[in-house]
DNA sequence: ACCTGAACACCGTTCAAGT
DNA sequence: ACCTGAACACCGTTCAAGT
């Protein structure tokens, strides 16, 4: 019987892709290399290269993936208000689906095509507006910026938390208590208030999103009135 | 004459600081590294860590270096649209003065607390207004993050237009066509119309920081005239 | 066509040893 | 107290060599 067939290992560009996301998922960007992707298909790390070209490739095809699907998750109907604010609903909740996501889109080329049909899709949605032509691309920037940032800042924050649950205490917030004494109560004042109501707790929850949401949305419809 | 004395190299946290902006300043923060910030103090790397605790301190204490420069050139006077136009535009200034300044607000823990005075001077700005306590929050953190965006995509657009630049094309512009050429037409339909207009050039402009700076602002005014 | 081993030129960081 | 040399455990990437 032959056994030795099998032993050469199958590797294609999808499965690179997967382990991608898997590696993502377990360890984080910062941690990802070459050597732990090669790891995670039982491969050595040069044979990488025979799919992609660097590291930057693989990360620009994540990317991708994560645009494409948000593109396609998208219905549009309804007044453009509602068009815009289920289409960023939507690009949030796709990368809150795949790890690292909104890293990945901050670091890759803007002038990805996938990446650039999202940005067709928020122009799109707000062309009929009246609102000088330049200032249209302004506005989708503007929004797709928030996404991505909400994204990121939650992704942060539970890094903080998970890194000081470590040391036996209580996230996040006791790092943070010890800044605010740092500094003279003048230039603490409002925000230590607002901590002491517990407001942290909400940071990057479903009603912070849909708050600066609904300002992004306000504003818009507020400078096409005016235009 | 004791010519020997003065061999010995003069450091202090304060140079290795000034250092640390010229490297940045010239070779960019993701070919920032300790070796090439020894290299310009005309230290070994390993000296470094007399003075810093590792690399992220040294990003952290640039970062508040950053945040005290933006904390006191604001001046709070006006109605609070003023108020926050101005200090969003302090803001934008001072992280246009430092070198990639936006990226190492990005990589700085929130909790720094310069950075969170930063934030405290902006919810002190809107307390007063009649918006849900825990929605402030999220209106804060949408006006920074697009500061700190804007300044991070004018980065990125500039490096694209370099890299290009190199290679006798016109820049990103080129790269950009290609992409485009690649979807389908009904998918990038108006983002061809506005690059074919000239619109990509107002790209990081004061004028595109400016509408966008407008539709929050305006935002906020709304939601704080229904609540 | 696909995969590996060895190597190159880098990192951040530690630490014993020097002055 | 301050600085260095040597070393460790990593990187991304290349390339001749294997199957």
């Amino acid at each position: 019987m032959r056994v030795k067939r099998e032993q050469r290992p199958q590797i294609t560009e999808e499965s690179i892709i997967t382990a991608a996301w898997a590696l993502l998922g377990s360890i984080g960007i910062e941690e990802f290399s070459m050597r732990k992707l090669a790891d995670e298909l039982n491969i050595q790390a040069p044979s990488l290269y025979w799919y992609f070209k660097n590291k930057q490739s693989i990360f620009q095809a994540l990317a991708n993936e994560v645009a494409k699907e948000a593109l396609v998750s998208a219905t549009l109907e309804g007044p453009w208000q509602e068009q815009l604010t289920h289409f960023a609903t939507c690009i949030k909740n796709t990368l809150n689906k795949y790890p690292c996501s909104a890293q990945l889109w901050m670091r890759t080329v803007p002038m990805d095509p996938d990446y650039l049909a999202v940005i067709n899709t928020l122009l799109k949605i707000i062309d009929p507006l009246l609102i000088e032509e330049s200032d249209k691309f302004a506005l989708a920037a503007c929004l797709l910026n928030y996404v991505i940032s909400f994204e990121l800042d939650k992704y942060e924050q539970r890094k903080v938390d998970l890194s000081m649950l470590g040391e036996g205490q209580e996230g996040a917030q006791v790092l943070f208590r010890q800044s605010l004494e740092q500094l003279p109560e003048e230039k603490t004042q409002v925000i230590k208030r607002m901590y002491e109501n517990g407001l942290f707790k909400e940071l990057g929850s479903d009603r912070m999103f849909n708050t600066g949401l609904r300002l992004i949305v306000s504003g818009i419809e507020r400078l096409a009135h005016e235009g």
